[in-house]
DNA sequence: CATCGCATTGCATACGAATGCAACGCGATA
DNA sequence: TATCGCGTTGCATTCGTATGCAATGCGATG
């Protein structure tokens, strides 16, 4: 009994049929008479029977297994993103299998996880070189990079507009007639960053502004501070500040008002980007870009699937669109709507 | 080649040795010599050979997979306990496989987990009832209830000494001399709020004081907020609050200072319980008891290993002790160290 | 009544690696 | 030179399930 023992084989010997009448009993779609199933069941359930997913994965060469590499889960977007996709993967009978790369390359948990003989891999926070994801396409095993991009990677990817989101909060500090608008930098190697920023330089541009000074935060929470005060240790400050993420963006806020004395947005405008769950705590009350959590996830499913069932490796790249959520850390220009929140401001499911 | 399609009969041919001279080879204290090793080393390397660990799983009967259950992961506790645990397992060559439970009870999730043939389940922030957990027991996979207990459960279990936590707060409180104390609970079933209201009470009860209101938030940031309206919704209101986790602590603060207009800790001290990383967020600076997470995810490594090598389920119970970590969102009575943070009160990592 | 077709069933094998067992080779010893 | 022992090696089997193929049985059709 011990070791969960009973195999399709005991059932069979239980039922008086055969061991593939079993198999096929638990296989959906699978030649079997209600009568033979309805035997087969019986004797499972009488010995507690349960199909061996290794065993299966062996055969059928398909784990229902994602593989999910993740460099850092303290930004908080993150373990939302973890959550909602092992929910939907699931709810398909797929799980997810975790694997924790140091720094943002991954490439060294690869071998790890090829060993699994998973159906497909997702990487967030975390970026694989076009060769790995190379090598993975060649194995037929689909790859998603979520909320990044690699030129010419072979890898799918999943993002929001993030061109578009840095436009948007051009126009909006803009608009808010700031005249010295400055930028935290996150990762500045990451797509993110560089599409970010990209979008808010040439919209600054186009309205006849320049970024007034710039700061490196590495999306790091102690990046973010030292950031904020390099950027705010001269005579002249800005006026406002777009930092990369919302993970930094709070930083940046407790730093302004805390260490510096600023009142925001008196005496500075802070917008972040992603609409984390902490831009809505009543302490914050950021403006920010909502990344969409639900369709990215819902995209990276759908990816996934569709390449898993077609047994083809594809690359699709998924841009989903970003929205302004104006709340208070941002001096409000007119025309724009502030954000309703719940009943709650707290109400964050 | 599609498909990661190299297997250790190709790797040997390739060599000039037997199947079992591959498997020797990638299998460490196996009988080999150096020159077979390194003709098969050799021969992997050209073919990009890897082993496949379902195979393995299959004859091995280990998978070198640990199921880890969760039920939500906004509680910003628990992504870092994610975190931190799936690196130590990484370094052991195990690796997590994620199940989101749909409230705090895991049962219904137990039959997919036990399909993946893991070696050992972890509970956090997710209850098993004690029937299911037998079943574990039966067998032979080691279950640990990280941060939770159950009375008469088979499992093992992983807690700090909330009883003790609870009672250092009471004394923390009243040493502030603190007269209408209150307490918000979180999930009124949950161990962890049990055993936290038990201590605290406990030693008010010692200190000759009564809890002078009590309101359940059952651990979510509406439930929290709903239930500080509650409890200040008199015209005699506490003159301080314990909250059963930080989690709900902030929502706590948050409400009391942006909806009620009350000032922390001159009108109100705030207490939570866990110090997670907004616990030191200059917003907050949030007295609290510490629950240390790397302590724990030793202690739940230690027990699962030590249970798997020795293929016996045991039922340990490890209590870590707790630590009053003060800060500013409660009156400091005479002789309490106030906790002196990292240069920047935001190197969190 | 003979034939055909379809649904159901069992047999045998495959998936990829680990391992008990026996055989082998080599050097050391008597 | 014959024997012993140890370190290597290969053979054959095993893990638990899925599935192609052939065999069976049944009812329907002519």
């Amino acid at each position: 009994m011990r070791r969960g023992k009973v195999t399709s084989i005991d059932v069979a010997r239980l039922a008086n049929v055969s061991q593939s009448a079993v198999s096929r009993t638990f296989t959906p779609g699978a030649s079997v008479s209600e009568e033979t199933k309805r035997k087969v069941l019986t004797a499972a359930n009488a010995l507690g029977y349960r199909p061996n997913a290794i065993a299966r994965t062996l055969i059928t060469q398909r784990s229902r297994i994602i593989g999910v590499v993740v460099a850092y889960l303290d930004n908080q977007f993150y373990p939302l993103v973890l959550e909602w996709l092992s929910r939907d993967l699931q709810k398909r009978g797929y799980h997810i299998l975790m694997f924790m790369a140091d720094t943002g390359d991954a490439d060294h948990v690869l071998p790890e996880i090829l060993q699994y003989q998973i159906d497909g891999i997702v990487m967030a926070s975390a970026t694989l070189s076009s060769g790995l994801a190379q090598e993975c396409a060649d194995a037929g095993i689909p790859v998603v990079l979520f909320n990044r991009t690699v030129p010419r990677s072979p890898a799918s990817s999943v993002t929001s507009d993030n061109v578009d989101g840095g436009r948007q909060i051009a126009r909006f500090l803009v608009d808010g007639g700031h005249e010295r608008i400055g930028f935290i930098a996150g990762d500045p190697d990451s797509s993110t960053n560089r599409d970010r920023e990209g979008g808010f330089l040439e919209e600054m541009n186009r309205l006849g502004q320049r970024c007034w000074a710039r700061e490196v935060g590495n999306y790091s929470l102690a990046g973010a501070v030292d950031a904020t005060e390099r950027l705010f240790g001269h005579a002249e400050r800005p006026d406002a500040v777009f930092v990369a993420n919302d993970h930094m963006a709070i930083a940046v806020m407790d730093t302004l008002r805390y260490k510096l004395g600023l009142s925001i947005p008196d005496d500075v405008s802070v917008v972040g980007y992603d609409n984390v769950p902490q831009a809505h705590w009543p302490s914050y009350n950021l403006t920010t870009v909502e990344q969409p959590p639900k369709p990215m996830i819902e995209a990276t499913v759908d990816v996934l699937m569709g390449q898993i069932e077609s047994r083809s490796v594809r690359r699709d790249a998924i841009e989903v669109p970003g929205r302004l959520v104006v709340r208070a850390s941002a001096r409000i220009p007119e025309g724009y709507r502030v954000e309703e929140e719940n009943a709650s401001a707290l109400e964050l499911r």
